[in-house]
DNA sequence: TATTGTTATACTCTATAACTATA
DNA sequence: TATAGTTATAGAGTATAACAATA
């Protein structure tokens, strides 16, 4: 929507416009940054999820992710292609497929999550430690009032522990 | 992109990701608080900058927004239809039109401005008065580092002053 | 020959609706 | 009859390319 334009001293004044400039900033950097390993921030929400909760049905991925189930068949498929995920037969229902991370999709992830650590490094540079930390927590503030924030579990297949990465920045 | 759905906990951790769908989220409130007023937030911006810089070009907005010009074309067909800014000739080159908002296009302005004052009201109601102030300081540096802020004035066609109602929140 | 504004077209992204196979 | 997944289609939004008038 915005491009890499200026900042209009008119509406800097609004702090809503500021952080959907910078939020939409960071979204665009962080795709970018993700091209060259061949994903769309997409693909990095979904394994996110898969990796958590392993056996993940796409409807659950819909479901958690927002992402319209006939889009879902296209990353899933995606990540299958390369070898990254698998659908693997429910055990009880023979509609359901359960959507598991490869070996190589895990290792994918990490290298993706590195790639995220490291961006927000960038983008977060002006500001000192404390203010980053201020910042965190005010916007984590924001998220919980505004946002319909929910655990990892909300409709969880099982409560699994398969994240050997947790992102800690 | 995103729906009104759950912040995924694995996610959370990442302040960029938590900015871009607070962004995200300011931006589809704030377009939804100004469709009952007719206008989309581009017009907002386009109407912001030409009532700070009247007789400003679509070619000049179009530098000034990123809006592509074809799009430009629409936007001030749309805004000249409603009555709200009209293109003049220019004095000096007849392939250009000079945008000015017309005493009705001020006034919407300013509803539209009380509107994205109030709507911030309520989105950033979850933070303390200081922690507001906080936060709008941290953006703002954050912005000053990321963002090609541009004063109002990089090809301004003349300084004007004719913005009644400076947006102070 | 280059530029402003305009129009028409193409492209991208996503949602909608329809189909299958199961339940 | 309802649901999981899939496929095909349509829609919104935006950029691209061609055009006329003027410089």
């Amino acid at each position: 929507m915005w491009g890499d334009r200026q900042v209009p001293a008119e509406l800097a004044a609004f702090p809503g416009y500021l952080m959907a400039r910078l939020g939409h900033d960071a979204a665009t950097r962080f795709r970018e940054a993700l091209e060259p390993q061949g994903f769309h921030p997409r693909d990095f929400g979904v394994m996110n999820i898969v990796a958590a909760a392993p056996g993940i049905t796409q409807q659950q991925l819909h479901t958690r992710t927002g992402i319209d189930t006939s889009s879902m068949v296209a990353v899933i498929d995606k990540l299958e292609g390369l070898g990254l995920a698998e659908r693997r037969p429910h055990p009880d229902d023979r509609r359901v497929r359960a959507i598991h991370l490869t070996p190589a999709g895990l290792e994918a992830l990490q290298l993706a999550r590195r790639t995220a650590r490291e961006l927000q490094h960038v983008v977060f540079a002006a500001l000192r430690p404390d203010e980053q930390e201020t910042l965190h927590r005010l916007l984590t503030k924001l998220a919980a009032a505004n946002l319909p924030s929910g655990g990892p579990a909300s409709d969880n297949p099982r409560p699994s522990s398969a994240c050997p990465d947790p992102p800690t920045v």
